[in-house]
DNA sequence: GCTTGACTTAGAGTTAACTCCAAGGTGTAT
DNA sequence: ATACACCTTGGAGTTAACTCTAAGTCAAGC
């Protein structure tokens, strides 16, 4: 497979895909003769998973890392997976504060939808209030 | 309340605040006579905000466009609440990644801790399966 | 009234993660 | 064999969001 045809597939651009390899956040790529990259399938699961991982928010230099331990041979095997444990516990703690804000905008929209009717905002920093359980 | 108290109770540097009221992610703040930023509830209230929001990856200059719409008054209510459920739907787009990675993340560390006690990872890449419901 | 520490500004510097560029090689269709 | 689209590399440039620096001002304690 062509770095076009992973680039269609996962809608990311060439430059971002030999960044990736060039930096260590996948593994090299399969090649051909004249040294065109030809991706394999298990090219394509490091890609998908690199790009599943960022869109996450993990950085860059943890996939690095990982790929590093990856290629050390089963030695590493439990710091790849507390790598891993490590970026879960990140991807987590973002998702709630992920969770915070939307708790917030909910808030404050149907507030605004009530305003837009009356035709002004009351208490415009009201819609600031902190999310508390109700119960 | 003086910058140095904020940045406490909200855990964030003085130069970021000091950043977020120069390129207007929150209006200007109150000031002593001598020139001293003195944090009303009404400026904390925008400051922990703007946080919230900038957790949550909604960009700098959407929390601008939003202080501008609020200063220029009723007339862009309609404007404000269809820039909050915009960031809104970003958030859920993001969410739903990282609900993905975390699903990615939770399959692979499973099979990390059956590959550490037998001592080697079998089909390392298989750990890259897509999420799928099982049903 | 002087020291000390926190505050002010404008503007420059940093960091992560791409993104672009120039100069040249590859490969397929005519 | 030549055009053409696409590929390669090394390295420079960009962007968002801070973060730091220098030079100076303010305010509380002695």
């Amino acid at each position: 497979m062509t770095i076009k045809d992973v680039c269609k597939k996962y809608d990311i651009t060439p430059d971002t895909l030999r960044y990736y390899e060039r930096v260590g956040v996948i593994p090299e790529v399969n090649r051909t003769a004249g040294g065109i990259r030809d991706y394999t399938d298990d090219d394509l699961k490091w890609v998908q998973n690199a790009i599943c991982l960022r869109d996450a928010g993990v950085p860059i230099e943890m996939l690095i890392e990982y790929v590093r331990l990856f290629q050390s041979g089963d030695e590493t095997l439990e710091a790849r997976c507390n790598l891993l444990k490590e970026a879960r516990e990140e991807i987590l703690a973002a998702r709630a504060k992920y969770d915070e804000a939307l708790n917030k905008l909910d808030y404050k929209i149907s507030m605004y939808e009530k305003a837009i009717v009356r035709g002004e905002l009351i208490w415009e920093e009201e819609c600031c209030k902190k999310d508390k359980k109700h119960g």
